[in-house]
DNA sequence: AGCACGCCGACT
DNA sequence: GTCGGCGTGCTC
């Protein structure tokens, strides 16, 4: 029998299927097991993606692998990585890391595996007790704990001793390392659900006992009670010995998303996140595989997790960027859920206030238009920026006031601004030079506190210069508000009132997320300023105001989906606000009043956005209307990146359909001292357009030039 | 990726 | 005559 394997390398070049003689002792493995293999000069772990009963190749090349290793991953995971690798132009090898289970341990050593012993005590171990039979101290302390079956704790040593012995028993069973389930003001209670959440279920539940798979939006405005819906769908799945999926999107708010799983599921669930221990991660992923957890949640790898009969895949706030992968492969785990939900004939549950036009597109939809506590969505203003002096400060007057209205009767505000540090650029007001990082295309960024001018793009920082490097003038002026900056003149407009900074910096630090939340929490009026973490995975039922300060900030960026975005940020907001008894208001502050994602926003008109901005597409044939795949390459020298673009370029419109298009090389801005470009290739169909850059980026013509020049694929970029 | 092979110039 | 630079190609 002949296995055929892919290697665990990072080389692009290198990819299998290799094949290797099985011998009779290894009739177990199959398409997914772990192998240990001689390769070339090496040994090296690779996976098994096919068995066959010949090889093309003579026998006398073919080697056997070396041994067969404990871990490995059920086949059908195996088949979904090389998927995933295919799809997004990636390796075997990088593909079917994703759904191995994490941190094997070096070929040929063994994790530790942890135990629990119990022990019992034997007739033999009660007659000693009685008497004639010679015990220490701590072997007799251990027997009589047992007789008396006091629950006392006895040393392993001394526990193995009495079971040589013959006066106990010892039962060893596998333990399991399980994070600790962090639960903040979670309540276990089952609130009866209302007509739309018991119509949103029935129509899953359906979904669940259709034959072919089905796939929902779950449309539900801020505090519609979309976490009910899905925890009765689970709970549906569960009944139907069918296993579950959930996933959140990314790590600062995993606590709140679990926990409410947590504590209707209790131990059927398991959790797969970064912040677990090697060890913790390990047992989690076992007790998924084993069938003791029938519940996954977490972001990221989750939706990999080894769990058989699959029935439901839940997406909360689908509409989340973080649901794209940043690494290779350049995945989006969104799709990869609808992959395993096809495969498994299940259900996929993708729940948000604010849809993707993708989503709305493709999904049947099930809609939660009213509140589950009967309160309306808070009503938003919009504050015309335009024609203000810049020295007239950051904050309308209309936020000046109510902010101070909030100082004078307590509550607390919440106030987005999307720049962290105190001013996005120091600018000499005499020569107009801004200060820009060494390695980066970009303007550095004021930090008062520290004194420093820092890179937000790499590690580069600098002390903030007292006159201008290029003209020597000391009138520099520093340009723009910043979380910091905002916090501070804020802080002035509330008086006394205490005043948060949540942002990449304030929460660096492990536990100051959380601990930032806390405080806000318990303090009784407060205003929180942060970026967009201020808006994400939390629901404070005495905020009563929302403000973002510069919300056309995300619009001016050259992106397609930077309206999509704008929306999607400016309703999250809206929804933090007004979820007590007070009711709560909104104000966005802006420089495009009208623009139509702001608009909508204002009037909580998600579909009438959305119903825009698909029109919008269909007319630029954007995604979902067309396929785009983006091929950067980077590398220090300008002139390798250019030879490299133009040869990759030529090599993918070899390869190209007739109806696609290719844009580029197109420059992007230099980072971290390299310089990149940019190919876009837009396309009707994503497969042929995928197929045209991946034999490219695989033809061996290619990889000469390319040697020193990263180069990354992003199939439909977000 | 790693590693060996091999072709060429610079040294003992 | 031999050492080592790296360009090229292979790994079941």
């Amino acid at each position: 029998v002949i296995a055929q394997v892919e290697p665990l390398t990072t080389a692009r070049a290198l990819r299998g299927p290799f094949d290797y003689r099985l011998p009779a002792h290894m009739e177990n493995v199959g398409v997914g097991s772990l192998l240990l293999v001689p390769f070339g000069r090496q040994r090296i772990a690779a996976v098994v993606t096919g068995v066959a009963p010949t090889s093309e190749l003579p026998p006398e090349r073919l080697a056997e692998p070396i041994a067969a290793l404990e871990a490995g991953t059920p086949a059908e995971l195996a088949r979904l990585g090389l998927w995933v690798a295919d799809e997004y132009c990636s390796t075997p090898a990088r593909g079917l890391e994703l759904v191995l289970p994490p941190r094997r341990p070096r070929p040929g050593q063994r994790a530790r595996v942890p135990t629990d012993l119990t022990a019992e005590i034997t007739e033999a171990g009660r007659a000693a007790l009685a008497g004639g039979v010679r015990l220490g101290d701590r072997q007799r302390a251990a027997l009589e704990g047992l007789a008396a079956a006091t629950g006392e704790m006895a040393d392993r040593a001394v526990l193995r001793r009495l079971e040589t012995r013959g006066l106990v028993v010892l039962r060893e069973e596998r333990s399991f390392r399980r994070p600790e389930a962090v639960s903040v003001g979670v309540s276990g209670g089952r609130p009866e659900l209302t007509v739309e959440q018991r119509a949103s279920v029935a129509a899953i539940v359906a979904g669940l006992d259709a034959p072919e798979g089905r796939e929902f939006l779950l449309h539900g405005i801020t505090g519609s009670g979309k976490t009910e819906v899905y925890l009765a769908a689970a709970e549906a799945a569960l009944e139907r010995g069918r296993s579950v999926i959930a996933l959140v999107p990314e790590i600062g708010l995993t606590p709140q998303g679990v926990s409410r799983f947590a504590a209707r599921f209790g131990d059927r669930i398991a959790v797969l996140h970064s912040k677990l221990s090697a060890g913790e991660r390990r047992d989690e992923w076992e007790r998924l595989r084993s069938g003791a957890a029938r519940v996954c949640v977490g972001p990221r790898s989750a939706v990999f997790a080894p769990l058989r009969d699959l029935g439901l895949v839940v997406v909360d706030e689908e509409h989340d960027a973080s649901y794209k992968q940043e690494g290779d492969p350049r995945y989006d785990e969104r799709d990869v859920a609808r992959r395993r939900v096809e495969l498994a004939a299940g259900v996929l549950v993708a729940g948000t206030a604010t849809p993707r036009p993708e989503s709305w597109l493709r999904l049947e939809r099930l809609e939660l238009t009213t509140r589950v506590d009967g309160l309306s969505l808070p009503p938003v203003e919009v504050l015309d920026m335009r024609g203000r002096d810049g020295r007239a400060g950051p904050l309308h007057p209309r936020t000046s006031a109510e902010l101070a209205a909030v100082a004078e009767h307590g509550g607390k505000a919440i106030v987005l601004v999307n720049r962290r540090g105190w001013s996005p650029f120091l600018s000499c007001r005499a020569c107009g030079s801004v200060r820009e990082c060494p390695s980066c295309e970009v303007s550095l960024v004021v930090h008062r506190a520290a004194e420093r001018l820092r890179c937000h793009h790499c590690a580069h920082s600098e002390p903030v210069p007292r006159e201008c490097p290029d003209c020597g003038s000391v009138t520099l002026a520093q340009v723009g508000t910043g979380t910091e900056r905002a916090a501070e003149v804020i802080a002035a407009a509330v008086g006394g009132v205490p005043v948060f900074r949540l942002d990449a910096d304030t929460a660096a630090r492990k536990g100051q997320h959380a601990a930032i939340l806390k405080r806000f929490e318990a303090a009784g009026a407060a205003v929180m300023v942060g970026t967009q973490m201020v808006a994400k995975g939390h629901d404070f039922p005495d905020v009563v105001l929302s403000v973002v300060l510069d919300a056309d900030a995300s619009l001016r960026f050259p992106d397609f989906r930077s309206e999509e975005r704008t929306f999607a940020m400016v309703a999250q907001l809206a929804g933090r606000s007004g979820r007590g008894p007070r009711g709560g208001r909104v104000l966005v502050q802006t420089l495009a009043p009208d623009a139509p994602a702001i608009a909508s926003a204002a009037r909580h008109d998600a579909p009438g956005f959305l119903a825009g901005e698909l029109e919008r597409r269909r007319a630029l044939r954007y995604p979902p209307f067309a396929s785009l795949v983006r091929v950067e390459l980077a590398a220090p020298d300008p002139g390798r990146v250019d030879q490299a673009a133009a040869l990759t370029a030529e090599a993918i419109a070899a390869n190209l359909p007739p109806d696609a298009d290719l844009l580029g090389p197109a420059p992007r801005l230099r980072l971290r001292g390299r310089e990149r470009r940019q190919l876009l290739i837009k396309a009707a169909e994503r497969g042929p357009a995928v197929a045209a850059v991946r034999s490219a980026v695989e033809a061996s013509g290619l990889r000469r030039p390319l040697r020193g020049v990263a180069l990354s694929v992003d199939v439909e970029p977000q």
